[in-house]
DNA sequence: GCCAACGTTGGC
DNA sequence: GCCAACGTTGGC
């Protein structure tokens, strides 16, 4: 069991926006990093846990959680030329870039905001508070993700 | 909207 | 293989 937080800007596809989804599960499209690719296509795994984050908004924070419901598969929308995320680099007799599919969980009643996270120094080293760290896949540890479920609240979606 | 941080690309 | 130029992320 692993456990993870994923980024993405509400603006672009919230956690409401997934919860909406049918069966509350979409494919996490559009990831063209290579860091962040290899923990999908070699550790991601069916059960594992997944911190739903918030970037580019006021304040940035977890906003509930979701869990992994397949291992990763090729991310077809690098194929396709009318796709934002196309790359010609990646055809689908070598896929370049994977995805994974992931379901809505819990929907925190207390949103955790970015300077919260950096004022717990309980969660000291989570890379999410690090200056600079961009990656929008990052391994979480086991006792910072169990602490931002008792801080978080979660509520069922 | 700015810009620091940092990943990627491509010329050499 | 170095590194300058460029593009993107994402906090502020």
């Amino acid at each position: 069991m692993n456990y993870w937080l994923m980024k993405s800007e509400p603006d672009t596809f919230s956690f409401d926006d997934l919860v909406a989804m049918p069966k509350m599960t979409d494919h996490w499209d559009g990831i063209r990093n290579y860091q962040a690719r290899n923990f999908m296509r070699d550790q991601f795994k069916t059960g594992d846990k997944v911190l739903f984050y918030h970037s580019n908004t006021k304040p940035p924070g977890i906003i509930g959680t979701a869990v992994v419901t397949s291992a990763a598969y090729p991310d077809h929308t690098a194929f396709d030329k009318k796709q934002k995320y196309f790359d010609p680099k990646s055809d689908p007799e070598n896929p370049r870039w994977f995805m994974v599919d992931v379901q809505a969980k819990a929907k925190f009643k207390n949103y955790i905001g970015l300077p919260e996270l950096k004022a717990n120094e309980d969660l000291d080293g989570m890379l999410v508070i690090k200056k600079g760290q961009r990656l929008s896949i990052q391994p979480v540890e086991k006792q910072h993700f169990d602490l931002i479920l008792k801080l978080g609240k979660p509520k069922k979606v």
